[in-house]
DNA sequence: CTGTGGGCTAAGCGCTTGCTCAGTGGTGAG
DNA sequence: CTCACCACTGAGCAAGCGCTTAGCCCACAG
């Protein structure tokens, strides 16, 4: 439903807003609420309790962290108690598993889709951009559970983290091929693809990392304006 | 004792490396040895349990982040008794602390130094291309540092934070400040200065999340490559 | 009505956490 | 030598952790 209030601020590298960050309180919740985030993205998760549960916990990771969130914290914030977790959720790392594999299903989802829109039609540059666009703008609507798919990582178990380490690597593979394609075209001028297409995720990625709902910037914004920059990051100096 | 073996791995959003992840052994350690970062990089912290500690915490807190790191595990990898570490710091969060100031002043002493090289002779696009190198280099050699001061900001108690807070407001002005003499002296075309400068700044801090010591490009390669992108980023279209 | 099944809770287990404190051992002044 | 000093340790405390268990409640089948 896109129209929240989006915008950026972050504090990040300095960020953008006043100062406007801090752990934050925010959800307004409810059905006809606001935040776009967690609520009606994981609507397909049942049983219902499951479903509490699972936002509830995208939302203290983002927050705080995984090592930082108790179990007892996320059971509160979906109204039960703590050992209700674990009728849905057999440890806390699987809740975590949960959370981090659908979100990295669904960005490598939404970035193919992008990469390839008008399949036989679309120029490398317009599908460039459409990537960047809604890559950029799902770290920022999204950016609650894009912390927790970014940043989360490391508390994965090794067998957990290599099923992700595989999506991610599709993910890098489907910018690669895009940039590739447009070098090949002769319509990009970039003498170091792999690095371009490090650089041109990182950008997108680190998104999550400052982006604040209470900023100047909405997702769509800031997904124009990175489009743009990545566009002249890849485009031959003189424009042919 | 010196260095332990420290550092970690990548991945970042796909990496650099072959697909070197995992958490690795790397590290040649010793004195004479490679690894640039903690070791020397905190030689002027006194006494020398003081030091040992806190490059044990640094590389503790890089590896599996601060709330995952016990106090015990900081002081035997210090090769102390738990107890040690209140000796030289009051909490396990002032250790975190000193690392993040120290590390964001030098960060910042760093930057204000790349982008006033030559302050008078040096063009905007030489010093925003000096910059992002210095940066960009900081972020991959002292990595595991950089891990601390970028991603654990969120364990610093609020007073901690807010001072920190200051200092990444500085360091962002850095960068918006040599983007704005370029664009005044006609050399960029950058539409959205603050845009642009958070941009060039989350490129070069997210080197930090993605950058392992096993991949396949250096720090001075990665800095070089990234100068390069950040450059075409604002020039002009057609140069002049 | 009785009986069954499963979502859920109150209580709590075993363990680890950040941190403390009485005491130890080595060093330097007198 | 004695003695104060202090970095440091061994032992451990209170609190909080992830997770388990026994049992409650209630919808629903018969």
């Amino acid at each position: 439903m896109g129209a929240g209030a989006g915008a950026e601020a972050g504090t990040g590298a300095g960020a953008d807003g006043p100062e406007a960050d801090a752990p934050g309180e925010q959800a307004p919740e409810g059905d006809g609420g606001g935040l776009p985030d967690p609520g009606d993205a994981w609507a397909d998760v049942t049983p219902d309790a499951a479903r509490r549960l699972l936002v509830a916990a995208i939302e203290a990771f983002a927050e705080r962290g995984y090592h930082a969130t108790t179990t007892r914290d996320i059971a509160s914030r979906a109204g039960m108690s703590p050992a209700a977790l674990y009728i849905h959720y057999r440890t806390k790392e699987e809740l975590l598993f949960q959370i981090s594999k659908v979100g990295h299903q669904r960005a490598l989802a939404l970035l193919e889709s992008a990469a390839g829109a008008g399949a036989g039609d679309a120029s490398p540059a317009e599908r460039l951009g459409a990537l960047v666009r809604a890559f950029v703008r799902w770290h920022a609507e999204r950016h609650t559970t894009a912390r927790v798919v970014q940043y989360e990582l490391h508390a994965l178990s090794e067998e957990h983290y290599a099923e992700v380490a595989g999506l991610r690597r599709a993910t890098e593979q489907v910018v690669r091929q895009v940039i590739e394609d447009g070098v090949a075209a002769g319509d990009f001028d970039v003498a170091d693809v792999p690095g371009a297409a490090l650089a041109v995720l990182s950008l997108c990625i680190d998104v999550a990392r400052w982006f604040n709902v209470g900023g100047r910037r909405t997702p769509e914004e800031v997904g124009d304006l990175y489009a743009d920059l990545v566009l002249r990051m890849v485009r031959p100096e003189r424009a042919g």
